[in-house]
DNA sequence: GATACCAACTTGGGATACCAAGCCGGTATT
DNA sequence: AATACCGGCTTGGTATCCCAAGTTGGTATC
């Protein structure tokens, strides 16, 4: 693999795994040396993890995103309207055999399954649902708005109660779309992706001041 | 400005204006020499234009994005739901001053008017409603749509009365969302984008030989 | 002791030199 | 004449060098 995609792989994984706090300064210098690569890959890979979102500039300079309050609130209406539109499609599907990967994604969970597993598959199951749909424009849209939620997510204090509930309504929005129940799923999903919103950005307010103590800039809504 | 971003928007200007057309090849060293600039910049904004879907690698190399029949469906179903979901925000604002200041941007428009101002201004109709909005998310996403369709736009075969009917269905969508009604401007908008979308691809469809005898490499539904 | 000023360093933006891979044309062989 | 082979040229990928601007730390002055 070219020395580019190596290094933007490796430098999003660092800032998605929080090796990298939100609101830390990054510098071309650092990463070169850190990566053994030059400047030109590690260039390409900032241009395009500015495009995804995860790092912007600071004047003159380069900052890992902050976990910033309000666009999680955004990005959420902004998911509902991308994943509702996506399961509408698919439930009018005559092929909707990709469920069943799906639901089996899921149950691959346990309470023996690390924190890491539940995290990535609690993602994707909104990814592959989307991509069911077919459209390039959803899957690319919720695969985005997810990257840009998966640092909040993480740091998101999560019981296991919740994390159940999470669970069987990603299950029951896997019946309705299977049924070919458009507005039962598009309403499940709605209201699944509104809560998920409010304990998000609940939990992170009220742990913002323990974020901070962490390192991490949190933008307040 | 910078030359990273000169470069950056003189070469978009160029594929969105049908100067370097769908499918032509591109390289690095032609794009230094015709914008005398040194290949760090060029990669620079050969790497954004990447991601806004306007080039894309050809193996080794660089190619301008063909005009993809298929994908023109797909954008206006993810348009539809982004303006759908901004227009009714808007909707249920308290604000919605700006909707004056977007028909009039409408008015501008007489027998008078240059093509390209129509072409603009027909655009910007869709990317200001979103931003009134004041959803980030949604709003990147309805300009990056629009970026996408600017140059089928620009080869549809458009004829007078079918402009006036959009700048009427323009109005009326206007008029719903300042009445706050905001299932009428959903349905209103919906109908809008998907008669454009069917009145593009018809069009591009029907005249795909004339286009590849200019030279634009045109993908097939 | 506070402050104004200056030098050295850091940093991103840009330019250039080098490399490996692939494409293309020519040539030699059958 | 057809084809297999080979060498040069083009191209993107990478490394490195230079530069201007901004920051910082120290020093001299008041």
């Amino acid at each position: 693999m070219s020395q580019m995609q190596n290094v933007e792989r490796q430098l999003r994984e660092m800032i998605l795994g929080l090796e990298i706090g939100p609101g830390e300064r990054l510098t071309e210098r650092w990463i070169e040396s850190r990566f053994g690569a030059s400047r030109t890959p590690v260039r390409a890979a900032l241009l395009r993890l500015e495009t995804e979102g995860l790092i912007g500039r600071d004047g003159r300079g380069w900052t890992v995103a902050p976990i910033n309050l309000a666009e999680l609130g955004q990005i959420a209406v902004y998911r509902e309207a991308v994943e509702v539109a996506a399961v509408r499609l698919t439930a009018a599907l005559e092929d909707r055999g990709g469920i069943e990967v799906i639901a089996a994604m899921l149950d691959s969970c346990d309470a023996e399954t690390p924190r890491e597993e539940w995290h990535r598959v609690g993602m994707d199951f909104h990814i592959e649902l989307a991509r069911l749909s077919g459209n390039e424009f959803l899957l690319r849209a919720v695969r985005d708005a997810m990257t840009r939620l998966s640092r909040a997510r993480w740091l998101e204090v999560r019981d296991e109660k919740a994390l159940g509930r999470a669970w069987a309504e990603h299950h029951a929005i896997l019946v309705a779309v299977k049924a070919g129940h458009a507005d039962e799923a598009a309403r499940l999903l709605s209201a699944h992706i509104a809560g998920s919103r409010g304990r998000l950005v609940t939990s992170l307010h009220d742990d913002r001041r323990g974020l901070r103590a962490r390192g991490f800039a949190v933008v307040a809504a």
